[in-house]
DNA sequence: TAGTTAATTTACCTAGTAGTTAAATACGAC
DNA sequence: GTCGTATTTAACTACTAGGTAAATTAACTA
């Protein structure tokens, strides 16, 4: 489909509107009206997030007579989770001496790349 | 500091260029110029692309003689990973059931209504 | 002091996004 | 068919984002 599906994800869930319309269908199916109710925004505004949260496929529509129920559809979330996930061990600390380690290394390399070369 | 903290973080993950550029501060330090060197891309845009991550916490950079070396900050993931986490129930499918329950409920409630209304 | 390298700033361009209002569509009720 | 409700589309404005080229700053080198 499209490329950079990680990205499209990230860029939809930038925006406060639509992590609050996620949070809201974490506890169920909403309508459009019903989502656009907590906030001072227009219907259009908030049909034009849900367009770009279904562009994400992090939501999902159906047709019930007039109403257009949205539905969470958490997968591409879990995939930004793994995605953070591999930085685990930065966040926690855990390469803070393997880290500090590699650069005093590099840095004593480009010196002596730099005494040689000034010889 | 900025209101919507993990919201510009989610924006600077947006960027393809800019998560290459965390990945490959995940092993280490780099000059900007290093790290331009894998792009098709002049120095300014990298620059631009620094200051966003900057902005939103995810590196840090110190100077050392002409260089500016960037660090990995990683603790805004965190945030991102704990944010997706509380989506985990959703979709690993445990709720699917309890969802679907939920979903007919409701259906049935609001035919029960409308029936209710047409009296 | 002049020259070189590293990086940023400035000025500019283009394309995309978030919001608006007003009109159009889709469907059920009468 | 006509009316009312739910939602989307169209057209517009203001602002932001990613990119470039050219000028500028900062620090080392000779």
């Amino acid at each position: 489909m499209s490329p950079d599906k990680l990205g499209s994800t990230f860029a939809a869930l930038a925006d406060p509107t639509r992590r609050a319309i996620l949070a809201r269908l974490a506890s169920g199916e909403c309508t459009v009206t019903e989502l656009a109710a907590p906030f001072r925004m227009t219907m259009p505004a908030i049909s034009k997030h849900l367009r770009v949260l279904e562009g994400a496929g992090l939501i999902s529509r159906r047709r019930e007579a007039q109403l257009r129920p949205c539905r969470l559809e958490a997968a591409p979330l879990k995939d930004v989770a793994e995605w953070a996930e591999r930085y685990r061990e930065i966040w926690e600390g855990r390469l803070d001496r393997l880290d500090t380690y590699l650069k005093e290394l590099q840095t004593k390399e480009t010196t002596h790349a730099r005494k040689r070369r000034r010889k």
